[in-house]
RNA sequence: GCGCCGGUAGCUCAGCUGGAUAGAGCACCAGGCUUCGAACCUGGGGGUCGGGGGUUCGAAUCCCUCCCGGCGCGCCA
């Protein structure tokens, strides 16, 4: 509901709540007992019910019905404010706002345009999203697609709600795995050269399964828990075209790794940029330390006695914060495990004075981010200003079965491939359709589907096009569209309409909250409901024509035309979603 | 075993932080419309909200407990 609207409310009902409890002599202005206003659910029970008569039954031992009759004649109608009021159900107030309220609704949409539903709740906080972040060892797969949608449209609901976004992707280049990238890129360039034999193929599918050091007299260069997927043998056949032989007594860390690497991060951000998204900042581990960040965090560490060593490895004392177990942080060969460099990154963000930090990760990381928070807050700061989103996985169905996607193994799907069936709008829609911690189930039959009555990104897209549609049909007959002040919306009495302007002024209300929660799924649900009543009354062109013989109701309905327009492309926008002009 | 997240219509999922008769999409059934304002619409069937206790005027929502599924519990990231 409209802000104005709520409070004008709020401050009514406030006070003819305080007279009714004066008169039952049970006012305690010092303890006053809070009471909701809410948008009813069904037209039947008015535009909102107060459930005030409820929660001070107990208060004045009266019955709730008996308090919401005396509350309804305390109301009355509240200067022209409310058009109607009842007792309902167990006590509930509804109340029926005047109708011209509602009027000035839809030309306040108007005036406001593509602004509609910005607001400054985020009170220009600076606020770092930090997502995807995948490490550059093999394409995105569809959990990093998840990952990067979400993420982005977390950034976008936070602008549009007054705050300072730096949209940022860190990546780890420091350790292990990319050590194992080049590893695997070497094996695959011995072996194409005929230096190596390739280790057999069963025993690769099988995580446990080991392979003899030889086969036929050629080394197995191939690491266990290698990457196995078909571009690293693309990159190394490139490596061969371009060098030849001379790589062959070459360091995998060298030439091998830095090749991938650079190869594999050009996918990623060709795949990010087919989605729309785009960082501000990318930065890594290698260049926290070149700038000495990880040294100085543990010498903090060990200062505050929080770092101690144990079995040839430097332990985080997490007990003394709180946590079930102590973590190693450098292991017993002198390297430190990605925990270190984490907490060094985080300290760098509030260092780089950002006054939140949102980490947008998979489930499979949800047990570390206690560790990093824990340590930050001990170097002295604010750990409620670290927030994780964590979401859980994605699977891909189709023809009913379930495909469980799985990385380093050959049976994930990418977001290239899933891009190139289904395109970036219907990836973002779908991807953001469940709420982050809820299991997502990828619908490619739907996703696919061409009967676009069928596919709900479609069918969004499908109603906004339709308020162009109706525009060129206007201007075919010679007809402006209207102004917004020059429309009188009174004429807009039908329930239908009013139904529908109702629920496009809720839509600041609903950005704000997802924004809040992080929630950026209740933005899709809320334009599936618009588009909802907007494709019905379009349709119903017998019952409500937009373009009659009627000049003033004709102007009226193309400015509703043109309100739904204004949330719809709003709404799309804050998805990441295009709003086309026509299908 | 411990921790986190899920369990709501045949399927995939919402449910505004405790409100009234639990909703949507897909699928299914019956009908309408022969079209870029039908890429849609009308109507219908379908539910012990995983089970059991508790809190209160009122619970899908909060608490306890059990069951099922996913993820994690490394000197991997």
């Amino acid at each position: 509901m409209s802000e104005a609207i709520e409070s004008q409310l709020r401050t009514m009902l406030d006070r003819a709540v305080r007279d009714v409890m004066e008169a039952y002599g049970c006012w305690d202005a010092g303890d006053r007992v809070p009471y909701a206003i809410e948008v009813s659910r069904s037209p039947e029970h008015g535009d909102f019910a107060c459930n005030a008569a409820l929660v001070w039954a107990r208060r004045a031992r009266r019955s709730p019905r008996e308090i919401a009759t005396r509350l309804v004649e305390a109301i009355g109608d509240a200067g022209g404010l409310v058009q109607r009021t009842e007792v309902a159900g167990p006590g509930f107030v509804n109340l029926w706002l005047a109708r011209a309220r509602w009027h000035g609704v839809l030309t306040r949409i108007l005036e406001t345009g593509a602004e509609f539903g910005r607001s400054d709740v985020g009170k220009g906080e600076r606020v770092q999203v930090e997502f995807v972040s995948a490490n550059p060892t093999g394409p995105l797969t569809l959990g990093h697609g998840r990952n990067a949608v979400l993420g982005d449209c977390i950034a976008r609901l936070l602008e549009a709600t007054g705050c300072h976004v730096t949209r940022e992707y860190y990546f780890n280049d420091g350790g292990r795995q990319m050590r194992l990238l080049g590893e695997s890129v070497k094996a695959r360039y011995l072996e194409l050269l005929g230096l190596a034999a390739p280790p057999p193929a069963g025993a690769l599918a099988d995580p446990d399964a080991a392979w003899p050091p030889e086969i036929d007299g050629l080394p197995v260069a191939f690491p266990r828990d290698g990457y196995q997927g078909d571009y690293i043998r693309e990159i190394a056949r490139s490596l061969l075209d371009a060098r030849g032989r001379e790589l062959v007594g070459e360091d995998p860390e060298g030439p091998f790794k830095t090749a991938a690497e650079q190869s594999v991060f050009a996918e990623i951000r060709r795949a990010l940029d087919a989605l729309g998204i785009r960082f501000d900042v990318y930065s890594n581990e290698l260049m926290l330390y070149q700038q000495g960040k990880i040294d100085e965090v543990l010498k903090d560490l060990r200062a505050l006695d929080l770092a101690y060593e144990a079995d040839g490895a430097t332990w985080l004392r997490a007990q003394a914060l709180g946590l079930a177990r102590d973590r190693v942080i450098v292991k017993s060969s002198g390297e430190p495990t990605y925990i270190l460099p984490d907490i060094a990154y985080h300290r760098e963000k509030f260092r780089r004075d950002f006054e939140r930090v949102i980490d947008v990760q998979g489930a499979d990381h949800i047990d570390t981010f206690p560790f990093v928070r824990a340590a930050v807050a001990a170097l002295g700061h604010d750990p409620s200003r670290i927030e994780y989103v964590i979401h859980q996985f994605v699977t891909l169905s189709s023809g009913g079965a379930s495909v469980k996607q799985s990385t380093r193994r050959a049976t994930y799907v990418t977001v290239d491939e899933l891009l190139e069936e289904v395109g970036p709008d219907v990836f973002r829609f779908f991807m953001i359709q469940r709420k982050p911690e809820a299991h997502l189930d990828f619908d490619l039959d739907l996703a696919k589907e061409q009967d676009w009555t069928k596919n709900p990104a479609y069918y969004l897209q499908y109603a906004h096009a339709r308020t162009h549609g109706i525009e060129r049909k206007a201007r075919e007959r010679g007809r402006a569209m209207p102004q917004p002040g020059a429309i009188d919306a009174s004429r807009l009495d039908l329930p239908e309409e009013l139904e529908l302007i109702k629920r496009l002024g809720q839509f600041p209300d609903v950005v704000a909250r997802a924004a809040e929660s992080r929630e950026p799924h209740h933005v899709a649900y809320y334009l599936q409901e618009i588009a909802g009543l907007w494709n019905p009354y379009v349709q119903d062109g017998v019952r409500h024509r937009v373009l009659s013989d009627d000049e003033a109701l004709t102007d009226a309905r193309l400015g509703l035309a043109l309100g739904v327009r204004v949330v719809l492309a709003n709404g799309l926008r804050l998805l990441g979603v295009h709003a086309p002009e026509r299908m």
